[in-house]
DNA sequence: AAATAAGGTTCAAAAAATCAACCTAATTCG
DNA sequence: CGAATTAGGTTGATTTTTTGAACCTTATTT
């Protein structure tokens, strides 16, 4: 078995591994949705990826419909641009740049804030009880997979 | 630079992408907080990873304080436990799943259904603003490095 | 017009992942 | 009790990915 072949787990989170689970494919994404870049060049001197892997991530990126090559000018060069698919990426960022920042052991850690684009007022991610809308604390919310009447902790069938 | 220098980026998506960003690691986790694995053949039969990868990598995650070997009965077999580190993870997996389940191009993907412990009542991940506790839609909240100027749209300094 | 930058491609070397076989200590089976 | 099987790895050869450097062609700048 090789890494590739989450798909047939049919789990939600290997389907999402299976695109963005690449070493560099989440820095990528990163950069272009928090950091507002597009060009090839930027990509490779922020990340210090190689070049040729970073074509091919970029060509996969492309595929995947998570980033769209755009003709710049009349010129043969060209930006990638997020789509919406990519623009979804960006909480999947926030989570894990919340968890680095509570667990990493670089005591030089960057903050990222998130806020109201508006008003400038600060937003976390929370789960949100979808009928009354107030916050659960993560620790009293469960996963469960419907049609499978186990709970995460006795589950034999996985996610 | 090799994928394994993200340290060197103070970014803290970059520094969870280092503990993280490995393409088994995630699946390891997700394994032990969502289907309640813990013994390391479960691991190795669930995710079909090699067994000499496999060790390495529940080493890891026990070096980085995200699994505990700890003892079964008197015997030399044992078990790992997720810490409060991995518990945290929680959160970066459902944002994934929400994800995969959204554009997954599997038409068979599994959904996963997040819910209150005690009610049963659904739950989701949402942005919130932390005075008011409304839910703040994604496309309004914007992203920025504190002590940074700019926001994610024109940012010359990334995350 | 020449120099430099953008956006790659090609190729060899190094690193990482896979696969199969092997090993030892527990546990279960007859 | 002894034999077989299971758990939890380790070892080593093979294959696949990454890396790093050089090279190339087409724009753009000087």
């Amino acid at each position: 078995m090789t890494v590739g072949s989450y798909r047939k787990h049919h789990c939600p989170i290997a389907q999402a591994l299976a695109e963005l689970g690449d070493q560099w494919t989440l820095l990528i994404v990163r950069d272009a949705l928090l950091a507002g870049r597009r060009r090839f060049n930027e990509f490779q001197e922020s990340l210090g990826i190689s070049r040729n892997l970073l074509a091919m991530r970029l060509a996969q990126l492309c595929d995947a419909g998570i980033l769209e090559r755009v003709p710049l000018g009349d010129s043969k060069r060209h930006a990638y641009e997020p789509t919406q698919k990519c623009r979804d990426i960006r909480i999947v960022l926030l989570a894990m740049a919340e968890w680095g920042e509570k667990w990493a052991t670089d005591p030089d850690v960057h903050r990222l804030e998130i806020r109201d684009k508006k008003s400038g007022r600060p937003v976390a991610l929370e789960f949100v009880r979808t009928e009354d809308g107030k916050i659960a604390e993560p620790d009293s919310v469960e996963v469960i997979r419907p049609g499978n009447g186990r709970t995460e902790d006795g589950a034999k069938v996985g996610p």
